[in-house]
DNA sequence: GAGATATATGTCAATTTGGGCATGTGTTCC
DNA sequence: GGAACACATGCCCAAATTGACATATATCTC
């Protein structure tokens, strides 16, 4: 539903997600190793899961939750077309020297 | 000040930024090229300045905005760290085969 | 089956944010 | 200097989103 740039907006899902980099995590496991609560954690995993970023795999009352990697595939591919604007030193590294002046200060009448 | 995620979550600044893919374009011509209002472009090229995703060059009257690298290269390089996720098939393609009925569907009593 | 544990969901209030529109500011040209 | 052009900004409102808190659901253990 939701795309995958707007999915990894969200600071609390990415940080999900980086608790996920090693592996299969529980619920209560996610919750220690962030400062969420339980029902945020679950709302942000669901969203996670929803946009095919995560999948769940149930063990007795655990759920265990770990990337799916094609989501996060698309957000890689569409930045790698940006690549060379860092590799070529394409970049403007002189932002601040051509910045114009459009006016003056201007004095509180 | 806002993340280079949350900066990227909003389609209508990923349009702009594709816009740009191929060097310097003015606001008009960014208008043209996407099917915004130009204060919509305006404000959504403030704030991709302010984010230093593009950086803003003077030209007379035009003002000629270009892609400034290194942003976008902190986000591509948060998720070269799923890059193994799609990589080694370290996937789970098998999550609706997984996913567990919590509950049979529930009858209005 | 009762209680404890693990997780999900619903509701709500607060905040953020984007687009539309009007208008302000800067620049060019005659 | 005045009109036309290029762009930025301020204001308003509607839609989306988050966390908190309470509570529902599922599973395990005894």
């Amino acid at each position: 539903m939701a795309d995958v740039f707007q999915i990894l907006a969200e600071p609390s899902r990415r940080h999900l997600l980086e608790a996920l980099r090693h592996g299969e995590r529980s619920v209560t496991d996610l919750v220690d190793r962030t400062r969420m609560s339980q029902p945020s954690v679950s709302k942000q995993l669901r969203i996670l899961r929803d946009s095919g970023v995560i999948s769940l795999r149930a063990s007795g009352r655990h759920h265990l939750y770990s990337i799916r990697g094609q989501a996060l595939r698309e957000a890689s591919e569409w930045l790698s077309y940006y690549e060379r604007f860092w590799h070529d030193g394409l970049d403007r590294m002189d932002d601040a020297l051509q910045r114009v002046p459009r006016s003056r200060p201007r004095r509180k009448s």
